[in-house]
DNA sequence: CTGTTAGCGCCTTCAT
DNA sequence: ATGAAGGCGCTAACAG
């Protein structure tokens, strides 16, 4: 039972490869009416259906593009995921999903081997750390595009929240509230991981902006796995903060984790701002105040971004990181 | 600046595209310490990469694997997608992620272009719409693993909840709880999709074996846009339901909008209990009563079932449907 | 151990 | 309008 090919398409309708060729590529023009009709009808009884590889093996392109996330289990990245699916869908393009994990080898490993298998294209939130690759693609002109972090050694097209307006805002709203002792918890920044790093730079902005002091203390970074810690720690301090800006949405959920637990109130005892929608922040209790990226907007511009460059078009001086404005969603938890 | 080649590689070496070839594939055995040498170098200065398109289309395998899911949005989907992901990644495979949205025709082109991609095995969350094409799947003993969903007329092995003792391990609760009156919210039923139509008869099943009547009033099904009103139809009837089964996630979702909006309390106004467990359900208040699926479990028995097939290993006659079990997660909802 | 040869399935000049 | 021939980059006999 083997494959069907176009060679038995050809000789079942009488004519040869190439014709069938022209026929696959609705060249029409190429062919009688008859032969048409022939090859349709062979096609149809052998059932036959083209194979891919061997027509990007010829035409040295896949249609297919890869993502490679840094950390599938933020929502963030599932939302992107899934805008940037359906939009390559739309243009007859396959997505390849991979999740880094955070780990640079691992994203090493991910972009070998999606250049080997030709993928047209590459979406990646950067680890940062594998910049011998980052240069090679972006030397050869291959389409790529960063998002969510940006990696200062490279000239790269990157698409980013406005991470430092994204503080301020949470500190303005929290200001706005009252609120003077306002800490700041964000998920690990060991790696430099641009975002984290921009939000607490915003923070202290923010923070100066209205005179209020920078805390050093106030100021806490851990892995998923020890954010209770940091949180206990927090809570422990002679004059703990009125306020927490969780910087991500799993940070979100683990300060909500720790003040339920501990019986605290929102925000009587409490206050909390979260960067980064959550699907539950309106109908929690109480609805909480958020800062949101454009999500739609982002994965939108990141998939036209990569399809003009596979396309061949030469974008004009163009900035090379395009900042995103982000949105209050004013709730009831500061 | 064309591409290297083994060609550039075999010349560069002084050797040929074969020796280069079992080079690549590790069958050092065949070749001299001195030429392995002259090749490793060849292809350090070359900067040379395997081109994986020829090499499916010579071995017929890609390496690849696609996965389309019912609907993207649903947290189990993400859930199964990552760990299918991640047990993909560890044999070297590539996963393809597709989001059908629901809909048989978005659902047949991807299967058709997976297909001609020359996929290696396919995992569907099916609509059960393309019977035509599962059949022939089915015929040509090609890869295939259903998830979540069972589509009656096909013999293809499938992975799914015991959707009735879901629905049992809720009512078996929420009468625990002393609630008699249990009305059960599903999303559109139309296309018979069957652990939505399951879990409706195991609650039905359940309230039997309560001697509880069945009010088919309290059974309601809409899509994700109209459960707003649903939820007003229950609540303004003569005898609203004292507790509400959220068939899913979704619906979880909603009920728990709506009951924020008009300022219910939960369990006291009326108890709520979820099949499929959410990220915020320990920390909200209340804390939600959830069953919940194995979904580690189910993605890994997925992957490796993909995996055997892939390898050509028949399954002895295993059962075609495997049915996971479900787990309550008691908190305090109901 | 190494090189030669023949494809994999499709596309693309270039004759006819 | 149609077909023959060559090649995309790699693998797999099979000789030598």
């Amino acid at each position: 039972m083997k494959n069907v090919t176009m060679a038995d398409v050809a000789e079942h309708a009488k004519t040869s490869k190439s014709t069938v060729s022209q026929y696959l590529n609705k060249r029409y023009e190429y062919m009688s009416e008859n032969t048409r009709k022939r090859i349709e009808a062979a096609i149809e009884e052998l059932n036959y259906h083209p194979n891919s590889v061997a027509r990007s093996l010829k035409q040295k392109a896949t249609y297919t593009v890869g993502v490679i996330v840094a950390n599938i289990l933020h929502s963030f990245s599932t939302h992107i995921i899934r805008t940037l699916e359906t939009e390559f869908n739309k243009q007859g393009f396959h997505t390849i999903i991979c999740n880094a994990d955070d780990d640079p080898e691992k994203e090493r490993n991910y972009i070998e081997m999606l250049l080997a298998k030709q993928v047209d294209g590459l979406i990646i939130f950067p680890t940062g750390e594998n910049l011998d690759l980052y240069e090679q693609m972006k030397d050869r002109d291959f389409p790529i595009v960063f998002m969510d972090r940006k990696v200062d050694a490279q000239a790269i097209d990157t698409i980013m929240l406005d991470n430092h307006k994204a503080a301020e805002l949470a500190v303005d709203r929290l200001t706005a509230g009252n609120y003077r002792k306002i800490s700041i918890i964000t998920t690990s920044v060991i790696r430099n991981i641009s975002p984290r790093i921009e939000r607490i730079e915003g923070y202290r902005q923010a923070l100066q902006k209205y005179s209020l002091p920078v805390r050093e203390d106030y100021i806490k970074t851990a892995d998923a796995e020890h954010l209770q810690d940091v949180l206990r720690e927090l809570f422990e301090m002679d004059a703990p903060p009125e306020a927490i800006l969780a910087a991500n949405d799993i940070v979100l959920v683990e300060v909500l984790k720790y003040i339920k637990e501990k019986n605290l109130s929102i925000p009587d005892d409490v206050a909390v701002i979260g960067i980064d929608e959550v699907p539950f922040a309106a109908f929690f209790t109480p609805p909480i105040t958020v800062v949101e990226q454009p999500k739609i907007e982002m994965a939108n511009l990141a998939a036209e971004l990569l399809l003009k460059k596979i396309n061949g078009q030469k974008e004009g001086g163009s900035p090379t990181v395009h900042r995103m404005q982000p949105n209050l969603i004013d709730r009831h938890s500061c």
